[in-house]
DNA sequence: CTCAAAATGATAGACGTCTATCAAAAAATG
DNA sequence: CATTTTTTGATAGACGTCTATCATTTTGAG
């Protein structure tokens, strides 16, 4: 029951090693009946090629870039050590990750990455998308030249990219919308607060917000704080100010700390009902705040 | 900047392959200068192994075990197909991932298959756990034997595995409890339904669900159904029965299709407010159910 | 049937490592 | 210094595949 090789596979099929191998490569030159019982022989024996023996004699490596928004104490901070430490543990696979920075909520800055890499000899590239012309076409032509293209947190339109990992952005939204209109009892004011509208996560969670939400609850205008903390908590507190009777916060980006200034400093001078908060990056100082509650 | 070699070392430590080899496998017999110089060639060139080539010539290929719960039409039923892909997947890269059947809310029958497990050579191991001591001993021999043991959606204590992955079933259940005290308006009447508290994971989710669940929130007594759908369907019309202000269901387990059969009947015949339900498989009937409300 | 074209076979060297063997050199011992 | 022990070097064959070359056989066309 060991695996067979293509030894046994040309040995099965009654040819010799030379064409099953030129029927394995599809070198050509082999007659149609020579090629039916090779390949009936790799059906039969359930022969699979041992990549990692032909990366070797091909010399052959993988290359991955790795696109990673330059936002400090987000998400993408963990996620940056994470890639980094696989990739240490990749090397002896024959697999580099590469890791870029990429500016934060700027598609030229994404797509002038995304163009460099064109010509890089890349397997795959994982981003985080920001929906745009110029990245929609970048992505495309990496596509061309079958660059396994991943988008990671943020997606761009489904036929455009390989693969998706990350939230169904538009049922989280919905359901943070679901549990803010739970909160906010007797109608009730709700702010949400975006990093960027451009961003395509983020415009994905207000749009599934604002669709579950229910028509009791005032929705106040997003605010756009492009995940800078001082922004948020700006924002936040001066809605308390205008609407004491918020009843609910509803955080799509990132920038948390300065919500959790803000809420803090409020909480410590009146006695009030602390709005309900929904956010998302699980990240350390998030743990810490829903800790001390 | 091709990846150096070990042929590379040798030369750069001014000595033979074989010497470097017999550093770099541990097999003794070398000078301790000798030793420091492979050393700091190692570091210097930034030299790893390629395993693949090693693999390649030890005939080594790695096996594991993937025990998944019987259970049809579960969330367990669409992560066996994708078991499957993969195992399929990596055939060619000299690594074997067999599926076992193991029976569901079995800690015995888990057991049984876990200790079966011990003699074959297995790279790693993967299960959901449940929790007894024969179980933890069985675990705690493969460990001993160097096989990575990975828990799935069930963990044991964290000390006895090498990794898990899936839910903080606790942080999960404290969610659940605070969005269902969030739907229960005035106080409140909640029904849990597990599919057996003897499953870790249920029992965890239980467990904070019960943290974050404020006072004034009536919990009924907590139902068993061994996520089998006519038992929940059946607690849920008894329980509606007897607490038509029912406002809250937490489905800890499975078995959602019981509980989307009842709540279909009764949303038919009455005109009633229907219970916030809280639960945790997204599998493929989830998904029509909440399509259709 | 002849001859060119097409198909096939045989085989060698490479990829980077492992394992083993044997000879040679260096070091330690008395 | 002679002898033993330790250390080192050199090298071959294997793992499964790729790539290339050259000789041989088979096929098809005229």
């Amino acid at each position: 029951m060991v695996k067979p090789t293509l030894m046994d596979v040309a040995a099965a099929a009654g040819v010799s090693y030379a064409t099953a191998d030129r029927v394995l490569n599809r070198r050509g030159g082999v007659a149609e009946k020579s090629v039916l019982r090779v390949l009936a022989a790799i059906e039969q024996l359930g022969y699979t090629r041992d990549v990692t023996a032909a990366n070797l004699a091909r010399g052959r490596s993988y290359n991955y870039a790795f696109l990673i928004p330059a936002q400090a104490g987000t998400f993408f901070g963990e996620m940056r050590a994470a890639v980094k430490a696989e990739a240490k543990a990749r090397a002896s696979q024959r697999i580099n990750i590469m890791i870029e920075e990429v500016p934060a909520f700027n598609s030229d800055g994404l797509a002038e990455v995304l163009e460099s890499c064109i010509d890089r000899d890349l397997s795959g590239i994982c981003l985080v998308a920001i929906d745009s012309p110029r990245v929609r076409k970048a992505i495309q032509a990496l596509r061309a030249k079958d660059v396994f293209v991943l988008t990671l947190v943020a997606d761009t339109q489904s036929d455009s990219r390989d693969a998706y990992i990350g939230l169904d952005n538009l049922a989280a939204g919905r359901t943070a919308g679901r549990v803010l209109t739970l909160a906010s009892r007797d109608g009730g004011v709700v702010l949400p607060i975006a990093g960027s509208l451009d961003a395509t996560d983020h415009a994905l969670r207000f749009k599934g917000f604002k669709q579950s939400i229910t028509f009791d609850v005032t929705v106040l205008p997003v605010i756009e704080s492009f995940d800078r903390p001082e922004n948020v908590a700006d924002a936040v507190r001066s809605t308390l100010e205008a609407h004491p009777n918020l009843t609910g916060i509803y955080s799509i980006g990132s920038g948390q700390n300065g919500l959790f200034t803000a809420l803090s400093e409020v909480q410590k001078s009146v006695t009030y009902q602390r709005p309900v908060v929904v956010l998302h990056d699980l990240v350390g100082s998030v743990r810490t705040a829903l800790t001390i509650g």
